[in-house]
DNA sequence: GAACCATACTCAATGATATGACTATTCCTG
DNA sequence: CAGGAATAGTCATATCATTGAGTATGGTTC
């Protein structure tokens, strides 16, 4: 039931096409949930039958029609029920890790080159995080503006998922390398 | 098809019942996976039906009887295929981190006493990460038990779950106090 | 000796998630 | 003008996960 209160917390910011929704759940979003398209459309279609959001129809000429979303009065009330009442902590759930689990039974190598692979690619959203909170914060520090701007949310979710990828990175370079000191393999 | 190979992953460590992997996929295993009873159980009758562990019955005169179940050979050759194969990251899938991302727009005071109790919640599994930590490793440093052993992949995996829970700790702590600070709420 | 807890396990129902295939339209590129 | 990418959205299905209730035994505690 959490998706539902992902997507009303995504259309706070503004007006969104399902389309839009999807690009947000790839990127900006995805330090706290994830979702593809096929569910999103869904839950959007359910969370307006259920009168939590209201959808209006903008022609477009020069590319397909659309329907952007805003949270109703009766959305917000949804959203602050649910955030009144505690939430169960979720835990990591990574086939990676599976795999270092059992890494002392198996073939290193290709657990050590997904290491890697995964260390550069948290890398990556790192980098990506850091611009995201630069453009959020304008030019203010980020002292200053988690003091005065009154949209900080995004911010304070933004900061968290760029610990975790920077958390995960760290953890697999050291995973890696010590791997391939114990085990030196070829390739 | 992963909490499969989870299951796998954590009866290379030994035999075990049904039972006792409840146990253990409630805490030590629960830094990279987590599962409720009805789950294991049904994935342990999957995968023996496959061959991929089987089971001896354990006849016990002062509890009930019970089943412990040991990993094939082709129950490790099925890990050593999963681990080949490229997997995908999983991001983060917090309820509480939907509660943030909207908390411009509620009331901040739920949120705020949600995020020190969590923040309370992953220093406890920090310092139970650390207790795990110590144990598996003996006397040894961390260095030469990760240089010498032959077992490292449960170490790893702890690292990573006390690396992600530290992380957490400290960016509730962060939040709530920020959270507090820009609206002071009584109580 | 009644109540409760730990061990050991099962069934059923529902809800959430993932996968793949599909329909349209328009713009841009070669 | 053919092909592909971007926009905008839908349908169907299969698997996964969560919730709740149950069964049965033996030991411990009040």
């Amino acid at each position: 039931m959490a998706l539902r209160h992902a997507v009303l917390a995504v259309l706070l910011d503004g007006e969104y096409s399902g389309y839009q929704l999807t690009k947000i759940f790839d990127v900006s979003c995805s330090n706290f949930w994830y979702a593809v398209p096929q569910q999103l459309y869904a839950e959007l279609t359910k969370l307006e039958r259920a009168g939590l959001i209201t959808g209006r129809q903008v022609i477009q000429h020069d590319r397909p029609n659309k329907r952007l979303f805003t949270v109703t009065p009766a959305g917000l009330a949804e959203l602050a029920a649910f955030a009144a009442v505690p939430s169960k902590p979720s835990s990591i759930r990574e086939d990676l890790l599976v795999m270092v689990q059992a890494v002392d039974r198996l073939d290193p190598a290709p657990v050590i080159a997904q290491l890697e692979e995964r260390a550069v690619i948290a890398a990556a959203k790192v980098e990506l995080f850091d611009r995201m909170l630069r453009q959020l914060r304008g030019d203010l520090t980020e002292e200053a503006f988690l003091r005065e701007s009154d949209r900080i949310g995004p911010y304070l979710t933004c900061l968290r998922g760029r610990g975790f990828e920077q958390e995960n990175r760290e953890w697999c370079e050291r995973v890696a390398a010590l791997l391939r000191a114990r085990a030196p393999v070829p390739g």
